[in-house]
DNA sequence: TATACTTAATTTAGTCAATATATAAAGTAG
DNA sequence: CTACTTTATATATTGACTAAATTAAGTATA
């Protein structure tokens, strides 16, 4: 059992001066007293440790209010830097960022091989390019985080991908041993909805949802600011939750499942002709030059979405819904169909404005994984 | 912002030697010491100030080892009392424990009228008759937790009832005057989770989800220990998430709710015969005397039942569900059709163990409750 | 029975991070 | 130029924890 000292006390604090600091940066020594709470003298020896650590750093006087001018002290977001990788099913992205969450540099690669040491190479030389573009810093790469379209347990293991041989690659292991950083490895979903929380459409909430629609349909679950995981790190998967028991079979052994109606899977489907797949491009180009059959099939998906999401609302009582789908983000007359189906004419409907499109859009998991790490390293430096 | 010092160190280290007094007692210092890793005179210090609260005390020396015998401390069960309330739609339950909720007086009631004003005056009544029982102690009444069939918000208001004007009384405002100490309003299934996780089938596990069912379903989910809110208080209320989109209109507006198939109406309506309801006494009776009738009824509740328990497995990756139901306590046979819609045979299939039945049974709510109570009197005298 | 060893709990002295108060630094206002 | 403000630091004190020594009370063994 851990029992508390001082130390801790110190740790706590310092945290809470660095937070509000990252937060109103840039701030006094005085303004710091007096919206944590702690006495000036602490403040100033906390400020001091942290300027020791390079976390933070003063950048001259700022403006009198009738008396001597304070010293202004900002963050230090380029103390480190940080890596978020999104891994699909045929493509790769990877972000470089700042402390800050501020995109440095950026790669976007389609994975055309299916076979897993493929990949590990391709993700090792993008990764080796990356880091050899980090700018000299105190800290330098912080660690590697990495969103995932699969099952996550709560080894880090990617345990099981649906659409591709992924799980085979214990990447954590591989990552750590190649760069000799911290890895974290995270489902896509969650990382997206931390993504979301800390820089994107959910910044000013503290209980959501976020929805990522693809070949299948992820969720991921913010409650009081903590990411809920569950006994095997599977909380919030609801894209096999039934809708329709007496609907059709699932790959998973149910009947009905959410997915085999309202994934891009099953939208694609339903837009197939003559065993032709059709492409997103395509539905976003027919859609936006009103195609009928496109707008028919566009509004039985939000439809679809909406019977789901009205279960999310009924399970999770989130304030927001962050949804992530490349069709909806430049479609968003989509919303209006979810919308018709969450709220009929009925008391208990839940407020419409519940829902939010992805701000983050395409990098929302690879920030979120970025996110995620920078969190880490913060605790770690302040503890 | 909330800043940490020398009192929060106390604080923690209070309740942290507390709970391990409580959980293992008796013990003696030097054991506390090694367990907490706390400093041997830490320990004995804040052993001094649990003795001053009359929280413990010593009950002589234990057994020698090979060296000084050591004084042996227990937790002081009866330093206070509090009263638990399972407040049904035609019943009320009333339950007085000690602080490690054993219970030491009870009372059930039927409610025959549906006036709030009888109910208010009901259980004045009753509460009277229990705190008149309470014994010398030094804290007395600690408080009441009351669990209640409806929606519960995050200032403890009942907004909504489905069957009964309950929702009319403000409970903690009428209580409180009345009684003079705090009093929690929560929701019924979230009081009967905590309780089976205090002291009931729950005992060991930390992600549990509590289903009860009666004339609704209601869930309870407690995740690393503690009970999942919502922004309104709403987490979990998964009666009206739908199975079957295509299904019959339910009050709430939607289609196809679960409640609508798997609640205890529903199971009465499949038996209903000349527009003649049938108790649940007669259902359990027939089904003991293998009445073709009722198993398949019941084993249609079974499916249905575990349609949506299998979303909610997908949803909250739950350790274990327990089941509150008198049909399924009294005959747990209904567990098996739940189990083979649980578990068809395909490899993604949930562990079959995962289902476990209400060990606190009728008392549930009303003892989860008084757990509620307790665990809010032991952080105040912490903290 | 005497001695050595163990274990339990307290006493005493010291550490560390916080606070309160006083002081210094550097401005504004009239 | 003087009085007042605001910012930041210096010094002394407080309080909770720790370490080491001490007291207390047993067991083990020659």
């Amino acid at each position: 059992m851990i029992s508390a000292d001082q130390a801790l006390v110190k740790k706590m604090n310092k945290k809470l001066v660095l937070r509000e600091i990252i937060h109103t940066s840039p701030v006094s020594r005085a303004k710091l007293s007096e919206v944590t709470g702690l006495n000036k003298t602490t403040v100033s020896s906390q400020v001091a440790d942290l300027l020791d650590d390079n976390l933070i750093f003063e950048i001259g006087q700022g403006l009198s209010s009738g008396g001597r001018r304070p010293v202004m002290l900002v963050f230090n977001k380029n103390a480190g830097f940080t890596i978020g990788i999104d891994l699909g099913v045929d493509y790769l992205t990877i972000v470089l960022t700042d402390l800050e969450g501020t995109i440095v540099s950026e790669s976007h690669q389609k994975i055309d091989s299916t076979l897993p040491c493929d990949l590990q190479k391709l993700m090792i030389t993008l990764l080796e390019k990356q880091i050899s573009v980090i700018p000299d810093s105190r800290y330098g790469l912080i660690g590697i985080c990495l969103g995932v379209p699969g099952l996550v347990n709560n080894d880090q293991e990617l345990t099981f991908t649906p659409n591709s041989n992924w799980s085979e690659i214990p990447f954590k292991q591989i990552l750590e041993q190649t760069f000799q950083v911290p890895v974290f490895v995270e489902n896509e979903a969650n990382t997206g909805a931390y993504g979301e929380k800390e820089y994107g459409a959910a910044k000013h909430f503290k209980n959501i949802v976020y929805v990522s629609i693809n070949a299948g349909i992820g969720t991921g679950v913010i409650q009081n600011n903590e990411l809920l995981k569950g006994k095997n790190g599977l909380f919030g998967e609801m894209g096999h939750t039934v809708i329709d028991f007496n609907g059709p079979r699932c790959t998973c052994g149910n009947r009905g499942c959410w997915e085999l109606y309202a994934s891009e899977k099953a939208l694609h489907q339903s837009l197939m002709s003559n065993n032709q797949t059709v492409m997103w491009q395509d539905i976003l180009h027919r859609a936006k030059q009103n195609d009928p059959q496109v707008l028919q099939a566009l509004d039985t998906f939000g439809f679809y979405l909406g019977i789901g999401l009205k279960n999310i609302i009924n399970t999770f009582d989130p304030e927001v819904i962050i949804l992530r789908n490349r069709i909806i983000e430049a479609f968003p007359q989509v919303l209006n169909s979810i919308r018709h189906t969450l709220v009929p004419n009925h008391t208990h409907a839940p407020d419409v404005n519940i829902l939010l499109v992805s701000a983050l859009k395409h990098n929302a998991t690879a920030l979120g994984a970025a996110a995620i790490m920078i969190k880490h390293f913060i605790d770690g430096v302040t503890a």
